[in-house]
RNA sequence: GGGCCUAUAGCUCAGUUGGCUAGAGCGCGCCCCUGAUAAGGGCGAGGUCGGUGGUUCGAGUCCACCUAGGCCCA
């Protein structure tokens, strides 16, 4: 036992347990500390640069496993960019105005207190600094590096003034106009609502079934034989007075029904249910046809001069009703769209308080609540109400007094998508602009621009507090609205100074010039605009505001790195922006990854209760588990994670980690000076650094095409296969039993120092803290800078390849492991513990012999076994060009090297010891002496 | 309901333009070692490729439909 201590084991200060937790806290203050940010920045200068322009989160809530794979990935792209070469500054942002954080403000107010939009505004903004402050914590606390010292923020007065400059630009090209849009309107609270303050709870609505009388002839039929009438079903029968359409579905047939004296148009596959509900008497099908064929038709409205015209919508279904839909585009989100479609007039007949104006006719002056059993007794006195009930249903309600909203048209700021000709229209130099956009995977391309192609007219407006003022004056005088260059930069120049609270505040003449009056009339009275802007404006025009803003940025970016929602979100909203004022991308590159569902591939939500915080992670297993785990996925698709997942990469993580730990820790005594010339290295310490030269090669490949999940599934088996099974397995009886300043132990020491600092560089982007700490227990000299992250990416050295040892090699590694076969067959029946108790015999043939007897003597050591013998095949009696016989080894077991030889005792000195060992022995003594 | 996408061993992933008995690592089982030790090593068992039908001499790999799931829209 007292041989062990004239080992040179492994020692290393690198734990085996990463208590990550704990530990990357610590690194991270260092990195702090160090100002390893600053640091790169001012190393990357002049470099060609690389911009990822980070999306904004929302500062609302602490970070999810979304934003945290979001941001890991970025990161990870980031330092692998930045060790490649590129100076890449990284501004994170967020996302400070909007709806959510105001209904969360407003929802904690005292309700009977009235509150002022600027006390709104300053709560809101209070609110959104504290979850940036404590999303830039969870964020670095992934270990994501960045200016989180100097994010950019939507609320910033010069961030918020570059809305304005956009707005000027994009209005000044005639691309924004006011039209009129339905939204969720709060009768009783005289607001606007957003989706996320709407209830919806069970309401009784009327149920009724309303003639138009068809004023066309249908083609075999006609009006004038018998009454034809479409039967239209609706639960809002106040909406009826604003109906300027019927809509029919394109994809089932109609039927026109006779029953007594008139005929109903209805869709065929709902006439057994209509029958039912309408108690239709003896009805007889007349014709049955396709919608096509009514499309432009026109039907008497009950109260209007002004008939209502057939169209086709997809949106009509089966489910309910009579496959002919009731559309007031003033009074729907549906029949607003079809609106826009065939060009239709959209009355709005209810006001802010929600009561029927003078458009209504004799219903002016009723409110929309008391309307219904009205209008029903109305259209039962005119003869065109079929039938009348109630039905129960899910209906809005306003989140705050709890009453039924309405649907309502009001003003709004729209951008055109499709103003402009040849060409020239937002959407089309969009559609073409993103075909000189990379697309990452590439089919994302298709997903834009079908969205693209379909999308709407952009609402920019929004009735609300929290947010950036839409720049319009309203001349007190003539009404008409004031947008010009003068007043657009008079608000800017206002919001620049001073941030947009001063428009809620200041009235226009103290911010206007001197002398500014109304273009059409000349008057000098001005109210403001009382809209804000969408928060997808306001974040659509990041690009602007902060790579043109910033001194370190560059517009256009290098790259933008979202989830998939974004297609429709951010991307598009960046992308529009940019082509209205500069007919350009704002970004070069698109990566687009998918969302974290749990292991059965479901969203995780509360209520099923599959939420995985990432925060939790890291206090649990460490932010580089995390960090490891979005890298192994593939981030195209779904990303799954599940405890079980999480197990697995904490087992990989700890490979990785043992690896290394082992490496470093046979480096404990290498110095520089030390290393051994390729040429007289041993061979397979000068193999494995060729195959080292491969893992480079294909890792960076594979980094290069974007592909992280490949490039860590090549360190990962370059660690677990090529490192620990084969190589350090072999290395260990060299490392542990050869004297100390062996070149043999040199050699390996050389080979091990070489591949841990291109491992170590590898990893670095991926697992950040994990690599900056064993590069830093590396020994003082062999450290080369203070920090893995300030390395250069390792390259390949094409003169450290050496194809034909590789294939030497290799093919003896076919024959290791024909020979591991038989050593298991024999630990099997009992005669065989370690490997080096064997001897192994090999018969073989070519191609193998000559490589075999060629290597002969380092076969044991690369066997893991005491003895090889190289015989030439029995060709006679054997089939196979290999075999292996597993025997017990020659000679003693030595005390020192385990290994067995028949020279154990044949010194008197060392009588306990093979020949290597007693040399061993000697060279230290000699040392020591 | 529509658009885009996904579905290969328990887990994460490979599987070029369709072509040998579908691969890897991890995990698992058994074994070895006890000088990487809450480590290390070996051997081995697991999929017929979500389902159905089709094209083809031949399909995980092309087509259609279905099922499950994701994002966006309705």
């Amino acid at each position: 036992m007292e041989y062990k201590d004239t080992l040179n084991l492994p020692q290393a200060s690198f734990p085996m347990k990463g208590n990550l937790p704990k530990r990357e806290p610590e690194i991270q203050a260092k990195w702090e500390e160090m100002k390893l940010y600053q640091l790169l920045q001012e190393r990357g200068r002049g470099r060609p640069e690389f911009i990822l322009h980070d999306g904004p989160p929302y500062a609302n809530g602490d970070i999810h496993l979304g934003t945290a794979y979001n941001k890991i990935l970025k990161d990870v792209i980031i330092k692998y960019k930045t060790m490649r070469g590129f100076y890449c500054p990284y501004v994170p942002g967020w996302d400070c105005h909007g709806q959510p954080i105001e209904h969360e403000v407003v929802k904690r107010l005292d309700p009977s207190t009235a509150i002022s939009k600027i006390e709104i505004r300053e709560k809101c903004r209070a609110y959104a600094m504290k979850f940036v402050e404590r999303q830039a914590a969870q964020f670095k606390r992934l270990g994501v590096l960045g200016d989180f010292d100097n994010p950019y923020l939507t609320v910033n007065p010069a961030y918020e003034a570059c809305n304005i400059s956009v707005f000027k630009e994009l209005y000044l090209k005639g691309l924004i106009y006011k039209g009129r849009k339905p939204i969720h309107w709060c009768a009783t609270c005289g607001t606007a609502l957003a989706e996320a303050e709407l209830e919806y709870k069970d309401e009784d609505s009327p149920s009724i079934y309303v003639k138009f009388p068809l004023l066309d002839n249908l083609p075999g039929l006609s009006v004038v034989e018998k009454p034809i009438s479409v039967i239209i079903w609706t639960t809002t029968p106040w909406t009826l007075p604003a109906n300027v359409a019927i809509a029919l579905s394109p994809d089932f047939p109609y039927v026109a029904v006779e029953t007594g004296e008139e005929v109903f148009i209805v869709a065929k596959p709902l006439l057994e249910r209509i029958e039912d509900e309408i108690g239709l008497e003896h009805p007889r099908i007349l014709k049955t046809f396709e919608a096509k064929s009514l499309v432009g038709m026109k039907c008497g409205h009950p109260w209007s001069e002004d008939s209502s015209i057939i169209v086709l919508a997809d949106y009509v279904t089966l489910e309910q009703g009579t496959g002919c839909v009731h559309i007031a585009p003033g009074h729907g989100e549906e029949d607003y769209l079809t609106g826009l479609e065939y060009n239709l007039p959209s009355p709005m007949v209810v006001d802010d308080q929600g009561c029927f104006t003078e458009e209504a006719g004799s219903f002016a002056g009723l409110n929309v609540e008391e309307a219904n059993p009205v209008i029903v007794s109305d259209l039962e006195k005119r003869g065109v109400l079929v039938a009348s009930s109630s039905i129960t249903h899910q209906y809005p309600h306003c989140w705050r007094c709890k009453k039924p909203v309405i649907f309502r048209a009001t003003p709004q700021w729209f951008i055109a998508m499709d103003k402009g000709d040849n060409g020239n229209s937002l959407r089309e130099m969009a559609t073409s602009a993103i075909r000189k956009v990379e697309w990452i995977p590439e089919w994302t391309i298709n997903r834009m621009s079908s969205m693209l192609e379909t999308r709407p007219d952009w609402c920019i407006s929004r009735q609300r507090s929290w947010g950036v003022p839409i720049p319009v004056l309203y001349c007190m005088k003539c009404g008409k609205e004031i947008v010009s260059q003068e007043s657009l930069e008079a608000i800017e120049e206002l919001i620049r100074r001073e941030g947009s609270d001063n428009w809620f505040t200041k009235e226009p003449s103290s911010f206007l010039p001197e002398g500014f009056t109304c273009p059409h009339c000349g008057s000098t009275e001005f109210e403001k605009e009382n809209d804000i802007l969408d928060v997808w404006f306001e974040s659509g025009i990041s690009h602007f505001a902060v790579l043109r803003e910033r001194e370190e940025l560059n517009w256009p970016a290098d790259i933008y790195v979202e989830g998939s929602d974004q297609h429709r979100g951010w991307f598009q909203s960046s992308l529009l922006t940019s082509i209205g004022v500069e007919g350009l991308s704002p970004f070069e590159r698109v990566m687009t990854h998918g969302f974290v569902v749990d292991g059965e591939g479901k969203k995780m939500s509360k209520s099923i209760g599959n939420v995985i915080n990432p925060t939790d992670v890291c206090d649990r297993r460490g932010a580089d588990v995390l960090r490891l785990w979005a890298i192994s996925t593939n981030y195209s698709t779904d990303i799954p994670i599940s405890e079980e997942i999480l197990a697995r990469t904490t087992e990989s993580y700890r490979r990785i980690r043992n690896t290394i730990r082992f490496l470093l820790g046979n480096l404990y005594d290498f110095k520089l000076g030390e290393e051994v010339e390729p040429e007289n290295m041993r061979e397979i310490d000068r193999w494995m650094i060729s195959r080292t030269q491969h893992l480079i090669s294909l890792v960076t490949s594979q980094m290069e095409s974007w592909q992280f999940h490949q490039a860590i599934r090549t360190l990962v088996l370059f660690c677990t296969v090529d490192l620990s099974s084969l190589y350090l397995d072999i290395l260990k009886d060299r490392l542990y039993t050869a004297p100390k300043h062996s070149s043999g132990r040199k050699s390996a020491q050389t080979a091990i120092y070489y591949i841990l600092k291109k491992l170590l560089a590898i990893a670095a982007p991926i697992i950040a803290h994990t690599a900056e700490e064993a590069y830093l227990s590396l020994p003082e000299e062999l450290k080369e800078s203070e920090s893995v992250h300030l390395l250069p990416w390792p390259e390949v050295d094409e003169g450290l390849i050496d194809k034909a040892l590789e294939e030497r090699l290799e093919k003896l590694l076919e024959v290791r492991e024909a020979a591991y076969r038989e050593i298991e067959l024999a630990r099997k029946n009992g005669t065989l513990g370690s490997s080096l108790e064997a001897r192994a015999k090999i018969f073989a043939d070519e191609p193998y012999f000559d490589l075999l007897k060629s290597f002969e003597k380092e076969l044991p050591e690369f066997f893991i076994v005491s003895q090889v013998e190289v015989n030439s095949m029995d060709s006679v009696n054997d089939k196979e060009e290999i075999r292996v016989e597993i025997e017990t080894a020659d000679g003693k077991k030595c005390s020192r090297c385990w290994n067995y030889s028949a020279a154990v005792g044949a010194d008197e000195r060392y009588p306990e010891l093979c020949e290597r060992c007693v040399s061993a022995m000697e060279a230290l003594s000699r040392s020591e002496s």
